[in-house]
DNA sequence: AGCACGCCGACT
DNA sequence: GTCGGCGTGCTC
């Protein structure tokens, strides 16, 4: 017997099977889709059995050493799946297995990711034989906690070792080791049984009755997540499984109570925040059947539950979606590939859409359906609009009238969020006179300023100028760079006002852990202010807060990438439903710079489907998704001229094969030089181009050999 | 990814 | 004359 086996070396060259020689002892032992020890030229790898054929060859084929698994990792749908990734995103086969998979499970040689034990003891005898022996008193407690099932030894408390050791010696009494799983899901409340109103049950109605992926754009508090409960539920009366998907889990803990409280411990939690052998174990339980349910981010959509009735998507319209290494994959497109398998809904749900969702809603290639009303009948937040551009002068950051509402709130002992969203990104060029911002002419993008070169340039096509010093717009000499992070805010509002700050960005919650501490503590009130970058905008609840305000909305604006507006729009319209969830009303202070921006006065006035028309047209305008579609193609290499030089030879060669579409650069990209590595980035945009997988391929498999070029490619990319 | 094979520059 | 540079090609 011969075994086709994929080895575990992410590289083009040998991302093929090679075949091996099955040993008699381990001929019923290899399966299709479990890990296998093979020689490889001069190395031992592991690698994946991807087919078995009957043949006795007595080729010059060399053995399997060794077969690492009893039972299948890849099953017949996760090898398919690893295909469709494969061809989808132009990464090799193995990677695409790799990233379906807990570490413990990948295809690599020294991985020690171990179940763990706990030592129980148990009667070696019949219970009834017992009255035969003599025991003194310390034996008798020891066996009185056996028979009322306490027998986990971590958790037997005062008895004596040396009567237990007398009676495990007496064989009266034996150790055990059960495998135990790393971690359990606490039922932290119990489920009120939850009347759904007239709106969420025809949702809950229309989704299952409609046979295509269901677009659920519900305002924030409209109650999606009952829905979502419901639609699993019934899934469950049917004997189907579910998955749902959370942009990041750790960040809210809220939604796995909720989960809990309804279905008890039938739940599976995957997120990337834990240990590789919890995650190990919560994966155990999936195939083992245990749970019906998964919870979790991205990759919990590959959870490997049988039977799929439904899969989630929460807050679709989320970054956090899209994978940004190898395989560069999108959750949305791999649930729907998995519904097509299982016959399984997709519901998208969000209370502000990405454009490209609720246009595919718009021409019925997904189903719409709408939550109009807050389920708690209440008013979405007030939310104030403070122009800096008058406020500027008389402090740097805070405008008086956030000043004094974050004062009032105080008095009132009542919490304060406050935003900025302020991560690495280079400075960008903006007028503190009348708010201008420096913007590319063929793009409609933000530019951003390069300081080594002291010009301004344009990510997308390559545009540069000189830094500008007098604001074209207002003639004053009044052009700045901004850019401020949230420690100095930190320091501003510990001057300004006497509470209890937390902080919670990138810096503060690299530790495991670390934002769970946050968010309970200042859900607990040992903090009054609870300051962040966008990562404290999403699903939190804290029905203590009271006033949420934006530092500075516009620093999302000034990224340079056609989203920003939609990022924008999203990101004020999410952070406003932070504040009043509790029986308090609440308040929201957005502080800009651009008051007249179409993202921040419909965010103000909760527009959303005014707020898509405005910037579909401004899409079609300029030819960007959902028009189009965009793949991004980046040239690496340590070698500036032969990154450039390539650059442009591919991109000649796009421009020359791929004749449906456009093709700008190669341009400088804001991840241009990363330790010393040059990136030239191309942009294709196509509406229709049969030829482009192909081709791309094409370029892929040329340079697989060339140790000094990298070429990196992503479809649909959400930043390049 | 490793590792061998192979063909050109400065050296015990 | 040789050691070693890294370009090229192969791994069942």
């Amino acid at each position: 017997m011969v075994a086709s086996v994929l080895v575990e070396l992410s590289n083009r060259n040998v991302d093929k099977c090679y075949d091996y020689l099955i040993p008699k002892k381990f001929e019923n032992y290899i399966k299709i889709g479990i890990r296998v020890v093979v020689p490889f030229g001069k190395q031992t790898l592991e690698g994946f059995v991807l087919n078995i054929t009957f043949v006795d060859s007595n080729d010059d084929l060399k053995e399997i050493i060794d077969v690492v698994d009893s039972d299948v990792i890849l099953n017949d749908e996760l090898l398919l799946l690893g295909k469709y990734i494969k061809n989808k995103t132009l990464s090799t086969l193995i990677s695409a297995y790799q990233t379906m998979l807990p570490k413990a499970l990948k295809a690599q040689k020294k991985s020690s990711i171990n179940k763990v034990y706990d030592k129980y003891i148990e009667l070696n005898i019949d219970k009834e034989s017992l009255n035969k022996y003599k025991f003194n008193d310390g034996q008798k407690k020891i066996i009185g906690e056996i028979l009322s099932g306490n027998n986990n030894k971590k958790y037997l408390k005062g008895i004596s070792i040396s009567s237990l050791n007398t009676l495990i010696n007496k064989n009266i009494i034996r150790e055990v080791l059960i495998e135990r799983y790393r971690m359990n899901i606490e039922t932290k409340f119990s489920y009120e049984k939850f009347k759904l109103n007239e709106e969420q049950q025809q949702a809950v109605n229309m989704i299952l009755s409609s046979s295509n992926t269901c677009l659920l754009y519900g305002v924030t508090g409209s109650g999606k997540t009952e829905v979502y409960m419901e639609v699993i539920d019934r899934m469950l009366r049917l004997r189907k499984t579910a998955i749902v998907l959370v942009p990041e889990i750790s960040l809210t803990p809220q939604i796995t109570d909720r989960f809990s409280s309804r279905f008890g411990n039938n739940i599976a939690i995957l997120h990337s925040r834990l240990s590789d052998g919890e995650k190990y174990d919560e994966y155990r339980k999936i195939v083992r059947g245990e749970v019906s349910i998964v919870i979790g981010a991205r990759s919990a959509v590959f959870a490997p539950l049988k039977n799929i009735g439904v899969i989630v998507i929460d807050e679709e319209h989320s970054n956090t979606y899209k994978q940004e290494n190898n395989p560069k994959y999108n959750a949305i497109d791999i649930a729907i590939e998995r519904a097509k398998f299982h016959n399984a809904k997709v519901i998208l749900g969000s209370a502000t859409p990405s454009l490209e969702s609720f246009s595919r809603a718009i021409v019925n290639k997904y189903q719409l359906i709408q939550l109009k009303k807050r389920a708690n009948a209440k008013n979405l937040p007030n939310i104030l609009i403070v122009d800096m551009n008058k406020e500027a002068k008389k402090n740097n950051y805070f405008s008086s009238v956030l000043i004094e509402n974050i004062r009032k709130t105080l008095e009132n002992k009542e919490q304060v969020i406050l935003l900025l969203n302020r991560r690495g990104y280079a400075s960008f060029i903006t007028c503190s006179n009348c708010g201008y911002v420096s913007k590319c002419p063929n793009c409609d993008i933000t530019l951003t300023y390069h300081k080594s070169s002291d010009m301004e340039r344009c990510h997308y096509c390559g545009y540069a100028t000189k830094r500008k010093v007098i604001c074209p717009n207002c003639h004053e000499q009044s052009m700045k760079n901004l850019g401020v992070g949230t420690e100095k805010i930190e320091e501003e509002l510990n001057k300004l006002f006497d509470a209890k700050v937390i902080r919670m960005d990138f810096d503060t919650t690299s530790t495991k852990g670390a934002h769970e501490r946050i968010i309970e503590d200042f859900q607990n009130k040992k903090y009054d202010i609870l300051l962040g970058t966008q990562m404290i905008a999403k699903g939190l609840d804290f029905p203590n807060v009271t006033l949420v305000g934006v530092i500075n909305a516009d620093t999302s604006l000034m990224i340079p990438n056609f989203r920003s507006s939609e990022y924008t729009f999203q990101l004020l319209s999410q952070v406003a439903g932070r504040s009043g969830r509790g029986a308090k009303s609440g308040k929201v202070i957005i502080q800009t710079f651009n008051k007249e921006h179409y993202a921040i006065c419909l965010a103000k006035n909760h527009n959303y489907v005014e707020f898509f028309n405005k910037e579909m047209k401004i899409r079609k305008e300029l030819n960007y998704p959902p028009y189009c579609y965009l793949v991004s193609l980046k040239v690496i290499s340590k070698d500036y001229d032969l990154a450039k030089n390539e650059g442009n030879i591919i991109a000649i060669k796009l421009k020359n094969n791929l004749k449906n579409s456009i093709i700008l650069g190669p341009s400088i990209g804001s991840t241009f030089k990363v330790n010393n590595t040059y990136r030239f980035g191309i942009l294709i945009k196509y509406k229709k181009e049969d030829n482009l997988y192909n081709f791309l391929e094409k370029i892929l498999d040329y340079y697989k050999t060339n140790g000094k070029i990298k070429v990196d490619i992503d479809f649909n990319p959400l930043y390049f």
